[in-house]
DNA sequence: GTTGTGGTTCAATAATCATTGAACAAGGGA
DNA sequence: TCCCTTGTTCAATGATTATTGAACCACAAC
């Protein structure tokens, strides 16, 4: 695919389009997958989006820096621009990911010290 | 003022809502404040958006469960729920208050080994 | 060449977001 | 009491987002 891909470079990443793109449980998911097990293909993640709407996802993700597209063939291959980010925004990545493992886990079970804590 | 003012409760704190809150500038910036100065009053961030619009951005920072909104006589006293979302998703909060404060502040000076790096 | 596969682009949609001005509500003085 | 300050709610607006289907493009294999 001729069309160039546009990645901005490392100095460019900004921290606005770094939280939005993560603030989408999609996204997040891809990125996760991406950081557990690398690089991957674009259809490896089909089954959280249709043809048309992962290929939104997948470009909100790549311009705002936070993974790498990269023609093989005919096929297109994802990588997680961690260290990018990781030298940007120290920690943030971590934590995002750490946080999206547990996310709405356990419905928070009512212990006798939490009873009446939070409004 | 008699409106309940609905906070979650920290079980509720939901990763997606705290990063699409926290992906806004002004909502960054008073954030940050609250962070380094502590309890302040709503009328403290006039000077990022207009009475409105504040009003609009201090809600979405409630509900997302960042920010704790206290009556207090005639003004309403703002504070940071920094233990909650630490509890919740640690190492979040202080990733991003600490690459909020960088974030795009040198133009990333063109060294001769970044001249055509990324992209 | 033709066909198939992997992905993008385009146009359209419904929903949400950010911003504004006008109106309203609850204290706290004078 | 009448104001003034602080802050919210409402309605309207323009911009952006997420999602879809149809069309398109590039490569690879046949």
């Amino acid at each position: 695919m001729p069309k160039p891909l546009h990645h901005p470079k490392r100095s460019q990443i900004a921290l606005s389009a770094v939280l939005e793109a993560l603030s989408d449980p999609i996204r997040r998911v891809i990125v996760q997958r991406l950081s557990h097990n690398g690089e991957r293909s674009c259809s490896a993640f089909l089954s959280y989006a249709s043809k048309t709407n992962l290929s939104y996802h997948l470009a909100r993700l790549r311009t705002a820096g936070l993974v790498r597209i990269r023609p093989e063939g005919t096929c297109r291959m994802l990588s997680l621009r961690a260290d990018d980010v990781e030298a940007r925004f120290p920690g943030l990545l971590r934590a995002v990911l750490a946080s999206a493992g547990v996310e709405g886990a356990r419905p928070a079970r009512r212990t006798r010290s939490s009873r009446g804590s939070s409004s």
